[in-house]
RNA sequence: UGGGGUGUGGCCAAGCGGUAAGGCAUCGGCCUUUGGAGCCGAGAUUCGUAGGUUCGAAUCCUACCGCCCCAGCCA
């Protein structure tokens, strides 16, 4: 199915959004946001929650709004707030005028504390983080009450006031919510709002040295931004009582609800963004953009699309349940849009050279080549025939197997939009080595085809020699060499199962002349090899494609049959 | 062992008391100037397990089992 036919069904979140609006809940009004954290860059599975966000906002005429977490200046950077922005108009979503920073909320954030700890909602506790663990009990015991708990509300407001004030070194006090230490909800047991943190902030420079926790932030900020559906992942639910707890506090303009859904689990590959730190800074892959990872960069310079991404991101539907998807629906998705869009092109990977002994030697033809089947309007282009043209190495067996159907000693293929041929001599070096074909054509076959109904199974592409241009291919492969590391032996990290041949570059590669005139970004199929995609490393001296996504491939399947019999 | 979630074919996922959608993957077949694309077909007697309610249960009830998350002054 193409991907702009694809008709969503219901999810449990839209389930919720159209009781709501049946209901007039928020005047029937729809709005969401995409809340990351500047500390890495977005990934796949951010891109299911932009798509989720963002789409459920277009579908029932509602907003969506950007709005970057920044509580934790340690870990966060304009170059992480840049990026982000980026991919998500990549995407191909518009945040119009919404894009919002929970930074921006720090005086109002502080405010509201104020007024928790006047209500008695909050207190400055002086607890070490060490106590502060040992008072919250455990899973299965209550905790204790911090000697702090019962300051008067004036007391903890001057000290509030002073920990903003920079009267304290880091980490003295934390203004903490009065809550219930023996909630079975550990996020219940008197969390903390505030910590004091002398750090300069990417956006706020050294004007706070106190900044609030995320679960105290989020709340506030989406009930700020008239959020009426905050959507986040799983491992949230049970912070959920603590969103409302904050919301029923306070004075705030309306109450958000909070839905959680699973994450998105890619196999053969890790979206923790610790893993994919590590990744990046210890040089297993060449940076954020290394095209082996499922970061939104990475695919991008890959070669995916965005209309692939967002295929994929519909199709992989939304529920509550933990579950690992395939790469090879992802796949798909990317062949889906590129099967339609992409112009076919001819190249030669591993090029092995066939001279067409009874062509005339210096004759140069002009052959017309669709530039896609799928789509006549996309043309048709010229493609130059010689004497010397060079063919897939793979495209011949000089002891051919079962059910081979391309060339082979004696055998005939026909050349796409060209001739047939036929084998006469093999040729090799002093080693043995096959070193070149000794072929003839047939020359009534031209274009590709014969009036006598004859039957030549196999077709290869090809390349004029003299014509050709030379280019670097990398072909890109699994980044880990198992479905899920969790799955394998207990204690081993995950790198072990890097897969060592994710990247190969084949450089000397022979492509028709058009691609010389290629640009980074574009994109085409390689007749009968996969997608490829012009990396942002090439230049009209020295071309670099990328493999995005190979074809289907069922001589692959067969071998691959054999072999394991 | 406290709390919160979740169990539907190999992987996702609909289903919400009336007798198992759809996609990916897999396997057949047709077609083909890409072994691509396209087309046709195959596969869960069964919905974690065991009981129960009902004329009727994946859907309701009970018990049990599995898996995930929570003890950051991270998000």
């Amino acid at each position: 199915m193409a991907a702009e036919d694809f008709t969503p069904g219901l999810n449990f979140i839209r389930t919720i959004i159209e009781a709501d609006i049946k209901a007039a809940k928020n005047g029937g009004r729809v709005h969401t946001r995409f809340p990351p954290e500047p500390n890495g860059y977005l990934h796949i599975g951010h891109a299911k929650s932009i798509c989720l966000n963002f789409g459920l906002a277009a579908e029932y005429r509602g907003l969506c709004n950007l709005r970057f977490d920044d509580t934790n200046p340690g870990k966060e950077d304009v170059e992480y707030v840049d990026s982000i922005m980026a991919d998500v108009r990549w995407l191909g979503f518009d945040w119009q005028d919404r894009l919002y920073y929970a930074s921006d909320y720090f005086e109002q954030l502080y405010q509201f504390a104020l007024h928790l700890i006047r209500t008695g909602k909050a207190y400055v506790c002086a607890l070490t983080a060490d106590q502060m663990r040992e008072y919250r009990g455990t899973l299965t015991d209550p905790g204790k009450n911090s000697p702090c708990r019962d300051r008067s509300p004036e007391e903890s407001l001057d000290l509030f006031q002073r920990m903003r004030a920079g009267e304290f070194p880091d980490g003295a006090y934390v203004l903490r919510a009065r809550i219930d230490m023996a909630s079975p909800n550990l996020n219940m047991r008197d969390p903390v709002l505030y910590r004091i943190r002398r750090e300069s902030h990417h956006r706020t420079g050294d004007r706070w040295c106190i900044y609030p926790m995320y679960d105290y932030t989020h709340p506030i900020s989406d009930a700020l931004e008239g959020i009426t559906h905050s959507i986040c992942t799983l491992e949230f639910e049970d912070h959920r009582p603590f969103y409302d707890w904050v919301l029923d506090q306070l004075p705030v303009p309306c109450h958000p609800q909070q839905i959680e859904f699973a994450r998105l689990n890619l196999s053969y590959t890790v979206m923790s963004k610790r893993k994919l730190l590590e990744l990046v800074d210890k040089a297993y892959v060449r940076g954020w953009d290394d095209p082996r990872l499922p970061t939104i960069a990475g695919l991008r310079r890959r070669g995916y699309t965005p209309e692939a991404i967002r295929y994929f991101a519909e199709l992989v539907g939304v529920a509550k349940r933990e579950s690992m998807v395939d790469m090879a629906l992802l796949e798909h998705c990317l062949r889906e849009d590129l099967n339609r869009r992409a112009r076919r092109v001819m190249a030669v990977l591993r090029p092995l050279k066939v001279v067409i002994t009874n062509y005339p030697e210096h004759q140069v033809e002009e052959l017309a080549a669709e530039n896609n089947p799928e789509d006549p309007g996309m043309g048709t282009r010229k493609l130059p025939f010689s004497r010397e043209i060079y063919i897939e190495q793979d495209d011949f067996r000089e002891d051919p197997p079962k059910k081979f159907f391309r060339l082979s000693p004696g055998k005939e293929i026909r050349l796409k939009h060209a001739y047939y041929i036929r084998c006469d001599q093999v040729v090799k070096d002093t080693s043995g080595n096959i070193s070149e074909l000794r072929c003839s054509y047939d020359p009534d076959s031209r274009g590709g085809g014969t009036q006598d109904g004859r039957k030549v199974l196999g077709t290869s592409h090809w390349v004029s020699a003299a014509h050709a241009v030379d280019a670097e291919v990398r072909l890109y492969d699994k980044l880990l060499s198992v479905p899920d590391p969790a799955d394998e032996k207990e204690g081993k990290d995950f790198k072990e199962y890097l897969n060592p041949v994710s990247l190969e570059i084949v450089k000397g590669c022979k492509l028709e002349p058009g691609l010389a005139a290629a640009s980074p970004g574009d994109r085409f199929q390689f007749l009968r090899q996969g997608y490829f995609c012009v990396d942002s490393d090439s230049s009209p001296e020295q071309l670099v494609f990328n493999r995005a996504v190979t074809l289907r491939d069922s001589w692959a399947k067969i071998e691959k049959a054999r072999q394991n019999k």
